[in-house]
DNA sequence: GCAAAAGTGTTGTGTCTACACCCATGT
DNA sequence: ACATGGGTGTAGACACAACACTTTTGC
């Protein structure tokens, strides 16, 4: 078989995890203890076994290198190919968008720590240009899916849902009408329970949850919308 | 090096290409000649060679094979590996999406042939899953981009860019609000010229065209808009 | 009572669909 | 004249941003 002598090039996997901490969408990243690109940081991944999917890849090393299995999402971003991405060699990387929810604090490593994406950090390889697709995935999708579930605690008050999308989009968000639009979208509903006012007082806030808790798109034709008939009898 | 002994799968490209062809979208495959699979209908693509990108790898198939370099429009759809998608053996596979103005009519080999898309041909391997993507993935792009100048000649008709539409988003779409939405957000622009009616006569078509010939978001905040006053200074 | 935090009422605006109507041509 | 295909006017639906206002708590 000709299989044997074709040349194939290594392939590794990505991820992009994102996570609010601290009231800024940061990312996870490791330092480059060796060239090239030494001192630079690095997205977490590495090569895929023989046998295995893309995705149990990169769920394989995000969980051995840095203790994350609170992934409430993951989805593929795009391979990269240039044949300069490595200097070491052919290598392909497929990228994936990993979400971690902001009450949770994953152990991580010594030299794995996470950055606020606002300026991203000095990056090894062409990490940098993958922190910047994953960050217009997840911008773009907060506005026409129910992404936020996976940035968000199971239950939440308005207002840390809020501080929450704040972060992620990097620009305000009114409180009053992020509940509204993803209420009657029913993406949000609540349960019914209230929080406690700090001590400083205040109306005690109702708590809400996401309605699912996988992917779904809640605003499918923004624009050029079918006619209403198909919409009443097929989306609704 | 470890990277001599390191297995590495085989690396593919594959393309969904689809062209609007007698008012109805068209996606084009080749029919194996050989197992595994053999007679079912497979998309154009090939091995990826060393030193090359995925896109050149994908170009270079889509040039060799089937003469197609009217390719208005080439972006990648997603990258596939489960293990057992080739029978023969490992093999990852990228896949592109690739449109054709519809008024081309590229020459393609004998076993070469366009499909209609609405029932997908019964395809090899993993192929029809793939041509799913591409679908959907074409979809959404019409109502929130101007993708439809891949698949539109350079001047035509609205009531001829309402048939494309119409093929592509598999549903009606009144040419009345096609004008308006695409006028509006600045995606067509008139040519000033205007089109002979047949001899049946009725009112001279105005001429149209796609005022940028590249990809552009044209709806980028279809809901969770930013605040008015960012809107006015950076899209306006 | 008052400050603080949360939630609701309401208005205005922009963008879309739907449909009636008007326009320009050939026969 | 009138059939035919193309374009426009306009009303209504809807979803959103903006902001004033009300509710509910702690002190």
């Amino acid at each position: 078989m000709a299989k044997s002598i074709r040349p194939a090039p290594l392939h590794v996997t990505l991820a992009v995890v994102f996570q609010v901490r601290e009231r800024a969408l940061q990312v996870l990243m490791w330092q480059r203890g060796r060239d090239p690109d030494k001192g630079r940081w690095a997205l977490p991944g590495g090569y895929l076994d023989q046998g295995e999917t893309l995705e149990q890849s990169i769920r394989r090393q995000l969980a051995a290198k840095v203790d994350v299995r609170e992934l409430a999402h993951l989805e593929q971003l795009e391979t990269r190919s240039e044949p300069e991405r490595n200097p070491r060699g052919w290598e392909l990387a497929t990228a994936y968008l990993g979400l971690v929810p902001s009450d949770v604090d994953p152990a991580v490593p010594a030299d794995t720590a996470w950055h606020p994406v606002d300026p991203v950090p000095p990056a090894a390889f062409d990490h940098g240009e993958i922190v910047g697709a994953g960050l217009r995935r997840l911008r773009a999708k907060l506005s026409y899916t129910n992404i936020g579930f996976a940035l968000a605690p199971d239950v939440f008050t308005l207002s840390e849902l809020r501080t929450i999308y704040v972060a992620a989009l990097g620009r305000e968000v009114s409180a009053t009408n992020l509940q509204r639009v993803l209420l009657r979208r029913g993406v949000l509903e609540r349960t019914g329970s209230k929080r406690d006012p700090g001590r400083t007082g205040g109306r005690p806030a109702e708590l809400f949850r996401f309605r699912a808790p996988r992917l779904e798109v809640t605003d499918q034709f923004a624009v050029l919308r079918p006619p209403r008939r198909e919409l009443r009898s097929a989306t609704r």
